[in-house]
DNA sequence: AGCTTATACAATCAAGCACTAATACGTTGC
DNA sequence: GCAACGTATTAGTGCTTGATTGTATAAGCT
């Protein structure tokens, strides 16, 4: 109660479960060849397969593999097996957060 | 045209500049410390100082003012000097963002 | 069955990152 | 002025992480 010498409150505590939810999409989103992987995925509406998102981002079959993976751990991406293809299609959590993202860079006041 | 060969249409081109203000701000969020000073700076309406959040998240002063640059440079709080002490207070941009989060985390279908 | 394609997994390696410690800057008060 | 405090910056270091290569699994094709 002294605020003498006290330069703020305190802040308050985090919810630690929270938070390690939070920080697993926000570290998977937060990387160059996630993020490119994700938004080609959002962007085309009826699933995409693995062969086709290595010619577009430029790393290995098994570094989009591996990324794919983390998105998956992550809820970011569903997949689905269709023969001797693998589809991937975004989850909600993405679409919302890639609009909040474009809504947030188009409104800056 | 020949879909005989081709397991999907290949994904449309992701804008660049977007793309790398997004990343900015997904990885700077995307770290522990980093994260946790966020949400302390965001649950506390008024600003808070650096001497405060060092005590709570359990990284030296030196790492915190690091932390705390890279979230300024990203556009995540702003910051205000007031006598010795630099406020530090968040964006519109971090508020979306952690209320988004927070709905994500709740409304899972 | 064997070969090819599509994808995942494992091991290794290199680059980036986040920390600590030390130093420097700026403000307040003696 | 100088000392003490709050914060920023720099330098150095260990750890994390993302990529490559190579191998494994699994499904089609001949």
């Amino acid at each position: 109660m002294d605020a003498s010498d006290a330069c703020c409150a305190p802040p308050g505590n985090v919810d630690s479960d929270a938070m390690a939810t939070d920080l697993q999409v926000l570290s998977a989103m937060g990387n160059d060849t996630r993020y490119e992987l994700l938004r080609r995925i959002a962007n085309a509406d009826d699933g995409v397969c693995v062969c086709d998102l290595e010619a577009t981002v430029g790393v290995s079959q098994s570094a989009v593999s591996q990324a794919l993976s983390r998105l998956y751990t992550a809820g970011l991406v569903t997949r689905r097996k269709e023969g001797s293809w693998r589809y991937y299609e975004p989850t909600e959590t993405t679409e919302v957060l890639l609009e909040t993202l474009d809504d947030l860079r188009g409104n800056h006041e």
